[in-house]
DNA sequence: CTGTTAGCGCTTTCAC
DNA sequence: GTGAAAGCGCTAACAG
């Protein structure tokens, strides 16, 4: 018993009776039939086909989500992409969707599976800029565009309030009695995320008085994380006693480098973090980092993207999630100076 | 310029001429129609619908991947599924092929994805002993599994030569002169790969005359990591001075405690883990482990599923992939006694 | 080498 | 309430 036409011979109705009981019609049916039906389908493990669902109703279940990547990266060796997109994903199937999961950086095999798929909507994570305007210009398919800053009005957004992070982590550092600080980024330049964290983290030392050092500034980890870098930045006469770095990532980095050099964290040098992955609470010394809720994220993501989906002409929504600060070890009060 | 009939309507052939050039059947088309077909495709910009190809030809190109998950689980939150499934994403895609990520515990999601979306395969990972039989009754659709064992033979699998790494890590304990030895499972009694590390072990601990107490053999982290518990072992008369963790999860969580009861790893307790996962090179100390490569696996699965989905009726197939050790600081050299 | 034709399994008017 | 019929966009024989 493979098709709805099966279905429909063994209950003695026409195709379109069953599609109806299938689709929750339940409206066109009388409630009689609708069970003997559902009855039918129940027995016979009936699953209706996709591709012929798809192809009828020119349109399918599927949601890609595209993720960043360079060409054949493992972008899930990234923790925070992969708890992100397994979070999509629980979320999709919850609302009975299927996730289409793309890593690219092109936007022809973007184009090839909006297309090819009919998908319903998109998801996209990353700093897709430079792509942005022909994915927005699409035929079109609902987006959702996350972690990423644009100019383009007209698009859905769900972000994170990295002001708003950046000024925590400032102001934390500054009332924990640090006086010299230096930032860590991941890819200064090309991220707006690290300048918005950046930008927050100099609002909230100003409140303390303090002045991010241009020469303590890091684009990137590279410049930054190398035992005779740290140690150069370390040994001048005003030394940052706190890093604060823009990523969880970046901040184990910078504390394995310490440890290699038998830096003391955080009796020497505190650091701080972005995002609270799950390794943040493994680190030695444990890290003190700001909370992002990417379950929520990834709920609110989606229900963006199906309102959108059901009602295509809704204007465009931007959203930004709170951070909060988590206070673990990594991070040393000093005695208050002068 | 939307369907296919639409191009073969700029070219002036056929439909049937389009789809064997999209197909890649020239040897059916002159090459100069191949040609001018593939220039007005590139132009337009043209993409094959998906869902009409996959019921016409009564197979798409999906390839399902079910991950075993309780309900609502997000399973990326464990960084070895999330490599692995990143992994096998980027070769499905190598190959042509789509992937259909499921997170599932239950064998009716699993049948109506596969049925649903006629999918041209399976791959499983996790222990689905108990659906294994329902599974292995499906339509016939090739499958492989990952990271289980069975009883049942005639399927598909690639696995972890188990013992052979818990063989090596008795003998490397053995040889670094450890005598009182203790094992962390992450649920032996469930898992077959638990049980096949354990098992292991006691076989490389055999060689140097070492015997592993059942009293030190904890079957979940729950009943071996928590403070005083460890505590309770650390203080018999014949402590352990190593514990071999069966995934380098588990051996995080035990040196977060034994770093919380202020113990040194590896002064006072040696600690090794399985996987070599990212996190095994950021903990403190860096975490001795045994290594599988997650890429070589992936790659050999899609090999194994793709080879199975060309010719059906292929002998099932099994393979094992080796392990080796990555010594880093977890482990210490004891003096070798009597 | 190329075209014609008959579906794949489902949805969707539009009649009844 | 229910059914008949016309596709959705593509592939796969089979003719020519």
């Amino acid at each position: 018993m493979k098709t709805l036409k099966e279905i429909a011979q063994a209950a003695g109705v026409s195709m379109a009776t069953v599609s109806n009981v299938i689709n929750g019609n339940y409206s066109r049916v009388s409630s009689d039939t609708v069970e003997r039906i559902q009855a039918i389908i129940q027995a016979t493990g009936y699953v209706p086909n996709q591709a012929a669902r798809s192809l009828a109703q020119r349109e399918s279940y599927v949601i890609a989500i595209i993720v960043q990547a360079s060409e054949g990266e493992n972008i899930f060796r990234n923790p925070y992409t992969a708890e992100y997109v397994g979070a999509l994903t629980v979320e999709l199937y919850r609302k009975g969707y299927y996730p289409l999961i793309r890593f690219t950086d092109d936007f022809q095999e973007v184009e090839s599976d909006l297309r090819g798929w009919n998908v319903a909507g998109a998801i996209f994570n990353g700093s897709f800029s430079k792509q942005l305007q022909r994915i927005h210009s699409l035929p079109s398919i609902p987006t959702v565009f996350t972690d990423c800053y644009f100019r383009i009005p007209g698009i859905n957004h769900v972000g994170v309030d990295d002001d708003a992070g950046g000024q925590m982590a400032g102001e934390y550092l500054g009332q924990m009695g640090h006086r010299q600080v230096a930032f860590i980024a991941n890819y200064l330049e090309d991220s707006e995320v690290d300048q918005h964290r950046l930008q927050g983290f100099k609002a909230g030392l100003k409140k303390y008085g303090i002045q991010l050092l241009e020469e303590n500034i890091f684009p990137t980890p590279l410049t930054a994380v190398d035992e005779v870098l740290v140690g150069k930045t370390l040994s001048k006469a005003n030394a940052p006693s706190a890093f604060f770095c823009t990523s969880d990532r970046v901040a184990v980095q910078l504390m394995q480098t310490l440890h290699k050099m038998h830096i003391k964290i955080p009796e020497q040098v505190s650091v701080m973090g972005f995002d609270n992955l799950p390794i943040a609470e493994i680190t030695y010394p444990p890290l003190t980092t700001l909370a992002q809720d990417i379950s929520q994220k990834a709920h609110l993501v989606v229900d963006m993207l199906v309102r959108h989906i059901r009602q295509k002409e809704l204007p465009p929504e931007r959203t930004l999630l709170g951070v909060w600060m988590v206070e673990r070890e990594s991070v040393k009060q000093l005695l208050s100076e002068k």
